[in-house]
DNA sequence: CGTTACGTTTACGTTCACGTCATCTTTCCT
DNA sequence: AGGAAAGATGACGTGAACGTAAACGTAACG
């Protein structure tokens, strides 16, 4: 027995703080599916993994657009031979981004560091006493 | 003689890829501050810098007025003590959300690359033939 | 049986980050 | 002198990603 329990649109809310015009944003994107009993949602586990993609997709500058296409690389079920070769590209593709990106935030880093270095000694510069950090 | 020849907007586009609207925008919101020859703009080495740490911010999902805040951070000068232990702060804090988004992002490849081998398998079943990748 | 709480759709409003005219100067070239 | 090329300043338009308000359904609770 699989922690499968579905939630309410609300229950998404809390635990991934976000409101419900967001939730419903991204079904009409067609980033989320959540069934319906009756009317109402319902977010499965599967739903809840896709979320997580999703917000965390934004935080590295992902537009939705992009998003939706990663989110089927996770995705990659017993499809057509056809489109799973194609899934595979796509990811290739994506993964080299995400490289690159994490390669310049590391040089990013570095430069940052160099700065604080130099703030660091000016700041003991002036004041001896307390040192800065 | 540090190479500081001045470029004009037109040359600043070539060479950064962007058009003179973003420029003139940027400068707008004061994230660039180029000098005047009468009614044109002239942007120095130092322009170019920033401008650099423009687009890179972006790519990294700050928003133009977050990246505003940082590029003092790249700036500190011989200012006042105060402003000088204000700055440093700011600093300590981008640098931690960029470490935390730099271990978010290897998280996120490495899933990454599970869900390729995971395709890469599946490929190899239906084709053993010709291998992926 | 009313109302409170949670959910729905529809639709217009908003912010950010520019794009796209339209309309001037300034400057350089022939 | 005349005209193209480059740059400037408004001002309005646009796509993405939601916010917000209106109007409605329904299920439980006192």
């Amino acid at each position: 027995m699989t922690t499968d329990r579905t939630m309410t649109i609300r229950e998404m809310c809390e635990a991934f703080d976000v409101t419900p015009r967001t939730l419903r944003f991204y079904e009409a994107k067609e980033l989320l599916h959540p069934r319906r009993d009756g009317q109402k949602r319902l977010f499965s586990k599967r739903d809840r993994a896709r979320l997580k993609l999703i917000l965390r997709g934004k935080r590295f500058g992902f537009s939705l657009e992009e998003i939706r296409q990663l989110l089927d690389l996770y995705h990659m079920d017993d499809s057509q031979e056809t489109q799973l070769r194609k899934t595979y590209a796509l990811a290739e593709t994506h993964l080299a981004e995400m490289e690159a990106q994490r390669d310049e935030l590391n040089e990013a880093i570095a430069e940052l560091k160099d700065q604080m270095a130099w703030g660091a000694r000016r700041l003991k510069e002036l004041a001896p006493d307390r040192a800065a950090g």
